[in-house]
DNA sequence: ACCTGAACACCGTTCAAGT
DNA sequence: ACCTGAACACCGTTCAAGT
């Protein structure tokens, strides 16, 4: 509440400055909400403040204005959401370094298209479960890729670098798993406490679920293991992985009859 | 529900004899609830109504009893989606299909888990993107396989068939993003209306972002093989192809030195 | 010991009214 | 054309009071 009132609250409602001097220089008055400024206001204010703390009203008033005139922006919360989603992920295709034609290869599209992707889910941890749960519009649009614009040019620099229709869509399925899995425990780890345990003495503080953590001699052996923050690391290993998979899939789909 | 009172959430601060034994001999006056019913009966109204429906009120009504009487076993509504992932996770180790001891090798138990872990999320759908992204308790407890418990076993079933600490971290790693990844899409795309375009003449109805189909060719052309639901092959093939890089991974530490 | 009733602060959403 | 104010139904949560 405290930084809150900072924004909106110096006041364009305020009569104050005597309507005599409704003179047009002083162009103070706010330029009229458009929908996209609201979806960018509210990737902001979950950034900042999370996403259960994103109400019509503190939105609204985030904006410098009742929180009833956002639905004429939006005809409602889901809605508000959804554009959210949306704009961050068409964000994305707007992103030099992620998206330009696929002339160096489907492994380079796919590269950067993950690289770019993960960049979006480190930018904005907050929206990304979001992006990750939302119910698609259609079955075959997946999280996190949810777009037609993004499946079809999935698609497209697959099947025009030889893998057959059924290993590009085979393709855009283990693509997308792999990539909602890693970063969605990727950014549900961060933001989490540091928790007790990056040394050895930590037997108190029973881990919530009732137990001592002395039961669990595995976890307590290797604690200054688990404690490492490997994801970025493990992010390109997987990544390499799928790519390699991708391509016996490519070579299987180019040569069918082919032993072994 | 075999071992009722196995995890001690409930257990220790109830001595169950009860000093008085008061003559109740007309108990059709609603056996007093208890977390674990709670629970249960959330898990419930969450599968049948979904996860937004469920209310601290009107899962107080579907138990017979003002909303406000849940404050007595949960500490909130947060207490109580925590409490409704624990029990869902904790019901897998229960299962004798899942968790044996590890007799009969690594693979067999990862693939034993991962089929259990398969069945409860198509089980509850509902549920299951809140074990995805409900904030874990500690960094290294990943979801799905939220609880150190499940940690405890992975490592146990792992070290003690040759992975090294490190391997055997990384394995879980590998492990639960694969089974995130998915497993959330899988629930996610059940759901979904069956869309529109499961034949050609569908180049109405703008999918919500605002350009015709017809903008997407790829996707088009391919609609027949998008619709497909290849869940469980895709599952299966993709835990082959994770168990194979650990075997990879286990066969490098037990062999540091080895040429290539 | 366990649950109810009333109360409070806050939601999302609608709609007539202001400017 | 765009926003406000008041209103409505419903939340989560607290707590004194009932039984």
């Amino acid at each position: 509440m405290a930084e809150d009132t900072g924004p909106g609250a110096d006041g364009p409602t305020q009569p104050i400055c005597a309507g005599a001097v409704r003179a047009s220089l002083t162009r103070t008055v706010r330029t009229p909400l458009d929908r996209r400024r609201v979806l960018t206001a509210a990737i902001g204010y979950i950034d900042e403040h999370g996403l259960d703390a994103l109400t019509m009203r503190r939105l609204g008033a985030h904006l410098g204005v009742e929180g009833m005139a956002l639905y004429r922006h939006v005809t409602g919360r889901e809605d508000l959401l959804d554009g959210v989603v949306e704009l961050v992920i068409d964000a994305l295709y707007g992103d030099p370094d992620v998206y330009l034609t696929p002339e160096y290869g489907w492994q380079d599209y796919l590269q950067r298209l993950a690289h770019g992707v993960r960049r979006m889910a480190i930018a904005h941890p907050e929206v990304f479960p979001l992006v990750a749960t939302r119910p698609p519009a259609a079955p075959w649009v997946r999280p996190p890729l949810r777009s037609l614009r993004w499946l079809d040019s999935f698609l497209d620099a697959l099947t025009s670098h030889g893998f057959s229709d059924e290993a590009a869509v085979a393709a855009y399925r283990a693509y997308t798993s792999f990539l909602l899995g890693h970063l969605l425990l990727e950014v549900s780890q961060r933001g989490v406490p540091i928790s007790p345990l990056d040394d050895a003495d930590a037997d108190a503080s029973p881990p919530a679920d009732g137990r001592s953590l002395a039961e669990f001699p595995h976890v307590r052996r290797l604690a200054h293991l688990l404690a490492e923050d490997e994801s970025a690391t493990e992010f390109e290993e997987s990544l390499e992985n799928l790519l390699e998979r991708l391509a016996r899939m490519l070579r299987e789909s180019e040569r069918p009859g082919s032993p072994v």
